[in-house]
DNA sequence: CAATTGGATGAAGAAAGCTTCAGTTTCGGA
DNA sequence: TCCGAAACTGAAGCTTTCTTCATCCAATTG
């Protein structure tokens, strides 16, 4: 058994009857429990039996573990773009202080809702596909955050991917800094008021630049 | 064998000779080259074959496996630290802009020094004690950089652990984001550029509001 | 109410990696 | 040169975990 995890493949079997539905939702869920009890020393063996199942059934689902973390990652990311991407949208035409700490907001709340959670993810992705799924991810977010900011109300930016990107990538950095510093909700609060801070300043920065 | 790395001890064994000495460097170096390569599916074994000894040797110096990725991440931390304080140090008394160019500077170049090998560090080091290991850095650096901040000639900064704490995970989100992008040397020196302004609004932005 | 298909089980097989230790080699001082 | 200590070797043991498959249970259909 290499230790290095397969390429991932489909779903071995396309759920039919309802009851396999549910089963696949709870071993998912069951991941993600078990990701955060135990880190990455999580077995199929523990996550079947979290989830009520047996192992036999989650590998009727997933052809390997590779299979099944890189399926929870991508829940995961696609929760966190699909929060940014519509906090976006309904922003446009608006000023840019409104849409900063929109984005902030929706990225911060997002991020940690699981955020022990995609910690471990991440940790674990270290294959390919935990890249490349990280990585579409930031695409989509990315262009839908200068998708915004080139409709702004009260300024104008010519490299509205630059300066998105930048701003992701910070955004990240500081949630990130919190939680391995593993504080309170205090240090949280703190952070997203610098968050506020710092993007604020830099989008004005920007905008008299002419980024 | 507990998938959960052990706790850390110290080398089971101090080096006598000189030998002995040489051979602990070749094994931390070759741990490493075998994460630049293989990621964290590196087995000991292999270090040890890449450093041109065998198995044995390497249980001599190190007690675990983990003991000896957590010396690897610990050398790793403390040049970067060494990095960012001496740059830190060197600026005291100066106007913010240098700090912040000097300081994005020295983080920059000692974070893509072994970029790779870091990245893959933190991976592994999902074990307590690593988050241990890189707080303890953290806490040093945003030290440093308090330190500096309170010293410069044209602002003062009320808080300056939290101004030192948000530049910090600034810094590593946006160079978390390039590494993670694989891009070339044109994204990061984009992103040092952007780095630089994103610090100098926040910079301002702080001293104006009194932070 | 069969029959057929989908779904679930879990003990056993197989593979991989960490760690040990009994034996060998090298070093450094007397 | 000789001897004790330090350093090194690497095959084998042990544990852990992934994955399979023969078998059983449940549901849907005609």
């Amino acid at each position: 058994m290499p230790r290095t995890l397969a390429t991932p493949l489909q779903p071995r079997k396309t759920p039919q009857q309802a009851r396999s539905g549910a089963t696949v939702d709870a071993i998912l869920e069951a991941a993600i429990q078990v990701l955060l009890a135990e880190g990455s020393t999580l077995t199929t063996t523990r996550v079947a039996a979290r989830a009520g199942v047996s192992v036999g059934t989650l590998y009727q689902y997933f052809p390997n573990k590779g299979s099944l973390l890189q399926t929870v990652l991508q829940h995961h990311m696609d929760g966190v773009a699909d929060a940014v991407q519509t906090a976006c949208e309904s922003m446009h035409g608006q000023p840019v202080r409104r849409m900063s700490e929109a984005l902030i907001a929706a990225f911060v709340q997002a991020k940690f809702r699981h955020l022990d959670a995609s910690v471990a993810l991440y940790r674990i992705s270290d294959d390919v596909q935990g890249k490349q799924i990280a990585l579409r991810m930031h695409t989509r977010v990315i262009a839908a955050i200068a998708a915004m900011l080139s409709t702004a109300s009260d300024a104008s930016f010519p490299t509205p991917e630059l300066v998105a990107e930048t701003l992701l990538h910070a955004m990240a950095g500081l949630s990130r800094g919190v939680l391995e510093s593993s504080q309170g909700l205090a240090a949280k609060t703190r952070m997203q008021t610098e968050l506020t801070r710092l993007a604020d300043a830099y989008l004005g920065s920007c905008t008299a630049a002419g980024i």
